[in-house]
DNA sequence: CTGGTTGTACCGAACGGACGGTATATAAGC
DNA sequence: GCTTATATACCGTCCGTTCGGTACAACCAG
């Protein structure tokens, strides 16, 4: 099967670039209706349960990216350093440069229900279960990489508002040069 | 003078509060109504422009804690990193032990004008000139301690985040707890 | 092959309600 | 009496959601 991807595949991609632009408050059913190009009754035809599924679906579209770009690397084998490093393009990659922000940050605020929120947080336990592996790879003992990992989180996530705030892709992508050091220096 | 809060002062307070849980978007009217304790027309004749003069004043508001709280600390004279440690507890403070947002985080998405989260913008270009201060004082090139002091924002901001996704303050307790090395260590 | 049924994809219009904001009137303080 | 402050009622707009309905393909009985 070519995959031929569905037209309600489409639309999670358009609606995932929605939420993560404007946040679930801010994506409106208007906004996700012009850009997923699909009326209203559509979205509702695909997403019974309206914004809250919707959401969800941007999460789920969104974690399976995490898991090709970012967790991938960090699985791979061979030098931990290394790892991080073709992790830290992954990232890079996954939010666009620094352009695009965290659906954990973005679902934390607004009228989202349960669900979405709950799944991305789910997501980001998931990396940072990975970069914990990593720094125990790198010779730290469980508690140290599980600091480590939580630090790495921290520094992405820091990253993206500060970069965000000033309108500058900058201070995104110099986080994102510390990360090795971050999480595989004494 | 004793100060005597007038009750516009008070209503500023309470539409803070209400602005750093909710977000921009996420205040409405009947909240901020509610929070301060004033009608509708009462806001609008202490605030004419509305929800944007209200998250102004709410920055205003904001930036004086951080000046007394982080910024006042951090320019004190003796040791850079015992000013820096000094600070972390105003900064524990100001975002009440990591239990409060930013609001340079909230009003950078929503649908606020320029003057509030250019204010708030406004307000971190401050508090990162204090910790660049404090890191050349700590022996630092300009170059360096300009980005040591952006690190140290994107640790705090970061921090938050990932305490309120996780609903739990250790992040940000921790983070608080790197800060004297990010500004100090070589 | 045909006509009818069923299911899926999709749509525009409309709903009730909440939104931010305004107008007018009343009341209190100097 | 004038300014300041607050209440009531209302405005138009947009929200998320639902409704009624169309277009079309697939299936199935005769």
């Amino acid at each position: 099967m070519p995959a031929a991807k569905s037209s309600k595949d489409e639309a999670i991609d358009a609606i995932t670039d929605v939420f993560r632009e404007f946040g679930f408050d801010g994506a409106s059913l208007s906004r996700l209706s012009e850009a997923s190009g699909l009326g209203r009754s559509s979205l509702y035809h695909y997403f019974p349960n309206g914004k809250d599924d919707m959401a969800q679906a941007a999460v789920e579209r969104v974690s399976e990216r995490a898991s090709e770009l970012v967790i991938g690397p960090l699985r791979a084998p061979g030098d931990p350093a290394m790892r991080v490093k073709a992790a830290a393009g992954g990232i890079a990659k996954f939010y666009e440069g620094g352009r695009a922000n965290c659906l954990v940050n973005l679902f934390a605020f607004g009228e989202a229900g349960e669900a979405a929120p709950g799944a991305a947080k789910d997501m980001a336990a998931g990396l940072e279960d990975a970069f914990c592996a990593v720094a125990r790879d790198a010779g730290f003992s469980p508690k140290e990489a599980r600091l480590k990992a939580e630090h790495a989180i921290v520094e992405i996530e820091g990253a993206l508002v500060v970069s965000r705030a000033q309108g500058s892709v900058a201070p995104f992508q110099r986080a994102l040069a510390r990360l090795p050091g971050v999480l595989t220096d004494r």
